[in-house]
DNA sequence: GTCTATAGGGGGATAGAC
DNA sequence: GTCTATCCCCCTATAGAC
């Protein structure tokens, strides 16, 4: 059981983990319910429909994308700090029970979930992949990063290992995905 | 209504399709009762439980897996072939109404999805991995393919690169998944 | 092999008491 | 804000007729 002063960011938080863990189609409201030490009904309080509530959990998980890179704590870091940054943002996510990221799983599970929650997961994914991209091509002006192409190709490519990293780490185990990690790094000093 | 004349095939084909396109939580019998013209239960004749039919989806995938890459088509191939041939396998599943793999399917679902199906996705991305890892050690010691670091981590990042690119082309589009495939190709001649 | 019928459970959601 | 109670639907699965 968890207890929060407030309520509404508890169950935010227990949706979003839930949603890394299980995908939408494989939690509920009792799930939520159980570990929060309330019953069913009361979740429908605060979220009357799962649609709005995986809503919230995406919208949420933007603002804060939004906050950190606009953050001077990240915004004025290096290209090779802001990316590592970035991966560190997925290692976390591998050490905290194997959680996968969020617009992976709602990707996959992108034909079974409510128009307006696919509407935010392509938002979402749109504005990462803006962010890597301007990142990545800052750091080959700079120098600093060595790859062929268009930045826009080399942040699809990353970013979608990382999203695949996580899922395969399931199946293979943690050190997978730190081969992804590094081997992504190896790769832009090549 | 699909007709086959071979019924447990057909079965087969259908949930491996919606496996991938809804997720283990999100198909049901039903779906596949629909689409083959019979009713719910004519499925379970065929497959007692729904377990039993995702463990048979995978193993299927296995063999197949396995008899492509000893065939004399695959196995004679050079490296380069070898991987066109490779990354041609998810070219074709985006082109199919925006299918996912399986294995990024059943690991972003793996904590919701039963025990043997999870020894199953296990085995499956192991084996894909192992084929790859080799095929890219086989292509950097003939030249053709230049990379730093271990072909196992090579293959990881790859194998990855494109289990996330079909999912976020589901978001983006197909462009990214595109891009995904052609900066890996440019990766691997850097 | 497929049907109808049905059991049994879980899930999302609402009403009204407290 | 949370509770109990309840509704209704969909799901997996089984039994027995055809």
């Amino acid at each position: 059981m968890v207890k929060n002063s407030n309520t509404q960011r508890t169950i935010l938080d227990l949706a979003e983990a839930l949603l890394q863990d299980k995908g939408f189609n494989g939690f509920s409201y009792a799930h939520i319910a159980e570990k929060l030490g309330v019953k069913n009904a009361a979740i429908h309080y605060h979220f009357p429909s799962k649609e709005e509530l995986g809503c919230a959990v995406v919208q949420r998980y933007r603002d804060r994308f939004q906050l950190w890179i606009n953050n001077a704590r990240v915004k004025d870091l290096s290209p090779q700090k802001k990316l590592d940054w970035f991966f560190g943002i997925y290692t976390t996510l591998r050490a905290d029970k194997g959680r996968v990221c969020l617009a992976g799983s709602l990707e996959t599970d992108f034909n079974a979930i409510p128009d307006s929650l696919r509407e935010q997961t392509q938002s979402m994914t749109r504005e990462m992949l803006s962010w890597l991209q301007a990142t990545l091509k800052e750091g080959k002006q700079l120098g600093v990063f060595q790859f062929n192409g268009e930045a826009g190709a080399k942040a699809a490519l990353v970013l979608s290992s990382l999203q695949g990293g996580l899922q395969i780490a399931r199946a293979l185990g943690t050190k997978k995905f730190h081969e992804v990690v590094e081997q992504n790094k190896q790769d832009l000093l090549a």
